[in-house]
DNA sequence: CACATCATGTAACCAGTTACATGATTGG
DNA sequence: CCAATCATGTAACTGGTTACATGATGTG
């Protein structure tokens, strides 16, 4: 069970959709839980049989209807056993890492293609947890926002994925200049 | 196949045992892709089957024998294929992290030890990261090793690994401050 | 003599990916 | 009317984890 608790977690103090929930893991928490949207509607499925999770169907106008999910009582206890259980070490893959170790046999122009275009979409989600966190603290400074909110959880693990990215991105041009001198000098 | 590429570049310019390798993906390649040694050895056995890899005995006086594996001509063009073929989207999961997410349901203790206890973990694998890039440039400033080497590959994914380590002891040591500071007052 | 390190695997199970499938509504 | 976004799934497959298994050698 991997998956589960990162669910768990994100309705921890609100209701969310399997639709809402992709987007989220699309975006938001993509540097620290990666899930496809396959994947979380399964695991929606399992959480609610498990009693860990209750869906109501919410009728829109304009949209077709959506089907949220809430924590209970059973859910939210399985989520501090988590967190008092040990951690697992942290799983990373990423391709264009180790095609950037293999540049040996890569072909540079390609290469340095890969590493701008994921430097972009870094960027992007770079800004986009930014304008995340500028929400969630609202017009207090930062610190007294931490002292006070009563909820910083998602504030700190956003602020993680935000240097994640802007290291990415950074790391990228960085990476693909030194490319690019290599191959026109 | 996934792990098959990662093996394929950690083996370009070099032999390497199943337990090196797991060594490596233990402490150098961490940061950019997780594997067990299970799955290593496994893996290992399906890449000479499938004539990427050759593996030859190595005896040794006071240790045990070994079996060290080389890339062939087959496994290179693999290798080139690879690094031109579309990037797959990363793929993190980080339990410490959801745990940050879900403080609310955390006992704060717990979860504080948790954070030092990466922030240790990350400050070591950013020291051993420091000083394989040392060794990498040897006497020259890095300048002109980048722009002069013949094989950069494992020196730029070196260079993010150790970012992403020196960014995630920050972090853990960071939220962990907050964290008791939020206890305490 | 016990512990750490070197060294290599197997088998059963589970988590995650890929491909397929459908349909409503809004805006250009 | 076409594309984008909203919305939710299933089935087959494969990649990865967990538990189990073994044994040599050097160091304190």
């Amino acid at each position: 069970m991997a998956l589960r608790h990162a669910l768990l977690a994100a309705l921890l103090d609100r209701e969310l959709s399997g639709y809402q929930l992709s987007k989220l893991f699309d975006l938001g928490a993509s540097s620290f839980w990666h899930a496809s949207s396959q994947q979380l509607y399964a695991e929606l499925g399992k959480l609610e049989a498990d009693g860990l999770l209750t869906g109501h169907e919410v009728v829109q106008q304009g949209r077709p209807n959506k089907r949220v999910f809430a924590l209970t009582d059973a859910g939210r206890d399985e989520l501090t056993r988590f967190t008092g259980a040990p951690t697992k070490p942290t799983s990373i893959r990423d391709d264009l890492m180790v095609k950037a170790y293999a540049e040996q046999a890569a072909d540079p122009d390609t290469l340095i293609k890969q590493l701008e275009d994921r430097a972009a979409q870094s960027r992007a989600k770079a800004e986009f947890l930014a304008a995340q966190l500028e929400k969630l603290r609202g017009d207090k400074p930062e610190a007294d926002f931490l002292a006070s909110a009563d909820n910083v959880g998602p504030y700190l693990a956003g602020t993680r994925g935000k240097m994640y990215h802007d290291d990415q991105a950074e790391w990228c041009e960085w990476a693909a200049a030194i490319l690019r001198h290599r191959t026109t000098s």
